[in-house]
DNA sequence: AAACTAACCGACCGGTCGGTCTTATTTATG
DNA sequence: CATAAATAAGACCGACCGGTCGGTTAGTTT
């Protein structure tokens, strides 16, 4: 590997993003200061302006940054699960794990970020709902897939199940500091298996007890 | 009403309290800064250091104020339902009613306080996570007295369903600019009422379809 | 080897932050 | 009626904020 000045930049702006997850995990994505980033990072306050122009635009690429790792980490090995209801159960079981894993100082990018621009309009937090809204269609989508095939109930209202599933994984982590992060995780699995084997004519599909 | 020196301050004190919780509803207990909470309130900032120290002091204060307006709107009115299921309900129906009334401008003061103060030791820290570990023990508490009343079944894990009570209901404001606060509502109300109709031996003490 | 460009730094800018100090005014009290 | 106490305003402070600028170093291109 070449150690030119472009491919530096490369791993530096690399490196940036990483560390800014992590930190706005823990201050927000706000918070964070640019010389607090800086920092941590090793580099110059400068330096930051050389790769991003202004901090909003650093801030669009850290959420990019952010929902590629969510992507990598959880979206993508769920694909790998057939269709249906062991998809839905990959999903969420990988977002518990993904917590767990403690990749995150923060515990979760956007719930910390979320609660920041929630009544800030822009386009970062337009960024930040895109985000949380196509991890949402595609958790009940994956609902819908399970209907059709049969693996769970006809019955069953997907938006309902979508919204049981992805509250139940950000209570894991919000509640992480009363009870421990592993003990949330542990009611967050109980809960959605319950619901997914109460709905389901096919629990066997399902992790046992 | 005499309209002393005292009386004033006392007054001048509760309309900061009140502008100072639904402000940090909006931007966040500590990114609510003093300046802005003066000119929201119409007193000078220095004005707010009569009242109190610093602003450490003053957001411990918000929080009581908060925990106060908590305790009145939801924890007080379920007290006036029997013991067991009913009261277990008309927590969660509360809290959901208090967000839809939409009493806090940013949805809901904890939530977004906590994701501030979560990795930030300190007084204030302490202050939020003794709140919601209060609240949180007594929807517990409530579910254990269910079960003791024969209003649930006897194998029911009270922590289990406080956790998953809990979690539904903070789910509704965080979802609330994904979907609408109500529709956010509707899927927490449905989510709890099938959970407790199916634990429950006594469902029509419960809300019908 | 010359010309160019990307990466990065230190010094500095205007502005806002939490907080202090002095002063004016009104009420409560001996 | 004097005087202590309480409320509030305004000028001001050092620290830190996001952001700019000039300059240096070192790959890249021709």
């Amino acid at each position: 590997m070449a150690d030119g000045r472009v491919a530096r930049g490369a791993r530096t702006r690399l490196a940036v993003l990483d560390t800014a997850v992590a930190l706005s995990s823990v201050y927000g994505l706000d918070a964070m200061s640019l010389a607090r980033l800086a920092d941590e990072t090793g580099i110059s306050k400068s330096g930051l302006f050389t790769h991003w122009p202004d901090k909003e635009i650093l801030q669009l690429a850290i959420v990019e940054h952010a929902v590629r790792q969510w992507t990598d980490e959880i979206v993508t090995p769920a694909l790998a699960m057939p269709r249906g209801v062991r998809r839905l159960w990959a999903l969420h079981e990988g977002r518990l794990a993904y917590y767990t894993s403690r990749a995150l100082p923060g515990g979760c990018f956007f719930v910390a970020s979320r609660a920041e621009f929630d009544d800030r309009p822009g386009p970062v937090r337009d960024a930040l709902t895109t985000a949380i809204d196509t991890w949402w269609d595609f958790l009940q989508r994956s609902a819908e897939q399970a209907v059709e095939l049969g693996e769970l109930r006809p019955d069953t209202d997907a938006a309902q199940l979508a919204f049981e599933i992805d509250a139940l994984g950000e209570g894991a982590v919000t509640s992480a500091r009363l009870h421990s992060l592993e003990q949330g995780a542990v009611f967050a699995r109980r809960a959605v298996l319950d619901r997914l084997r109460a709905l389901s004519p096919t629990p066997h599909l399902l992790p046992g007890e």
